[in-house]
DNA sequence: GGTACGCCTGGTTT
DNA sequence: AAAACCAGGCGTA
């Protein structure tokens, strides 16, 4: 019996346009992906899996940790899983094919928001095969508590020292070590706070402390999957806590809101790569830049901007973009990031003059929506007034209240 | 309900 | 080269 239980390599029909992992799992999303030579490596539900790409296929490889020192070998699986699969008792198939949501035709979907989006038809296309990936909820909401105020590199390095100080080995490659992701109550402890600041988390050291507390403590075993939605249900067989009626985007939302260093952005971020809500839309400083210079959000005095703001934000682009907007969103983020600038050409003006022209389209037949959207348009027309005559309009967001322990 | 400000750190710019 | 500056926000007053 060898020590490691490594897999021949498998590979999985997929064209480059519905999905494209070198840019997929570097666009901000997971943070643990680690590309050495051609494979990206990363440690998932307690498996080092590794993963390259050409143009037809995409090739996985999975190492399974020593039998004694496995944190989970499934036990209980899913029940969407092949049959094939499940003799082999290998469910790595599934777990890719739900990692990157593989169900969706990521094409059809370009393609309609194209159609609904001048923008987007002009940036998409050199920006192909982006997917909003589906993470665990808890990796994801630790993970984006520790970019608040911080760049990709860092908040990458910060993962990284959670899972080496904090979570499971698995395997190596080469010298490499690969640990999992902590779950909370490796996280929980008096000494974490301290411990995390030396090791550079500033002050995210005591959110991070605070929610892994509250989690593991007071919330019951799969609190955090709870808030998950019900038609994108997770991976990991966890038993869930019942409610009494099936939860909804701002429901989750909310609840995430309670937690210590959990803001509207995070809040949303949880909700669109942790829980499966596509119409979670983060807005960021780059998400609000492109708002206000592709789609005439007005521009503010302030630095930061309101709740208020945040939301006619997401709702505009839900209202664009549809029930999906999440994923749309992911795209022209990343056609934004300075380390994709390469690959974003010089746009030509006349474009823009048909966004422009759209967008006047789309407010007047606002106004035979319901009246939620009603109030919602009011808000970006507010915001649009603001542009052509800058006056009041800062805005700030606040969060509601906190159960202050 | 809205606004200003401090916060850890480190890569990047000046 | 040292010193600002800023980066995928949030909590507090």
């Amino acid at each position: 019996m060898p020590p490691l239980r490594v897999s021949e390599w498998r590979k999985l029909p997929l064209s480059l346009t519905e999905l494209c992992i070198n840019t997929t799992l570097r666009c901000g999303q997971s943070f643990r992906w680690q590309k050495i030579n051609d494979e990206w490596n990363c440690v998932l539900h307690g498996r080092l899996l590794s993963l390259k790409q050409d143009e037809s296929f995409l090739h996985y490889k999975v190492t399974w940790p020593k039998s004694s020192s496995s944190p989970r070998k499934p036990a209980v699986l899913p029940k969407e899983i092949g049959d094939i699969d499940i003799q082999q008792g290998d469910d790595t198939e599934a777990l890719i094919r739900h990692y990157f949501s593989l169900k969706h035709d990521l094409a059809a979907l370009y393609d309609q928001w194209s159609e609904s989006d001048p923008n987007f038809k002009k940036k998409a296309p050199k920006f192909t095969g982006i997917r909003i990936i589906s993470q665990d909820a808890w990796e994801t909401l630790v993970a984006f508590i520790c970019s608040s105020n911080n760049h990709i590199s860092r908040i990458s390095q910060m993962v990284h020292k959670l899972c080496v100080h904090y979570g499971p080995l698995i395997g190596h490659i080469g010298d490499e070590a690969f640990h999992d992701f902590p779950s909370p109550q490796a996280l929980t402890g008096k000494t974490v706070e301290a411990h995390l600041r030396e090791l550079g988390f500033g002050y995210r050291a005591k959110y991070i402390a605070k929610t892994a507390l509250i989690v593991s403590t007071t919330k019951p075993e799969g609190w955090l999957e709870s808030l998950t939605n019900p038609e994108s249900p997770g991976w990991a067989p966890v038993s869930i806590p019942v409610r009494d009626e099936p939860i909804t985007y701002k429901q989750a939302h909310e609840e995430l809101l309670l937690l210590t260093g959990v803001g509207p952005k995070v809040a949303d971020c949880v909700c669109l790569m942790g829980l499966g809500w596509s119409e979670a839309v983060p807005v960021d400083t780059h998400v609000w830049q492109i708002a206000q210079r592709d789609y005439r959000f007005g521009k503010t005095k302030t630095k930061t901007f309101s709740k208020a703001m945040y939301d006619s934000v997401g709702d505009h682009f839900r209202q664009i973009w549809g029930p999906q907007a999440g994923w749309a969103q992911s795209v022209l983020f990343t056609a934004n990031l300075k380390s994709f600038s390469e690959q974003a050409a010089a746009d030509p003006k006349s474009v823009d003059i048909e966004v422009e022209i759209k967008q006047e389209i789309e407010s007047e037949s606002s106004l035979n929506l319901n009246s939620r959207k009603r109030r919602t348009m009011a808000i970006v027309e507010q915001v649009k007034v603001e542009d052509d005559e800058p006056s009041g309009v800062t805005a700030i967001s606040r969060k509601r209240r906190k159960t202050r322990k």
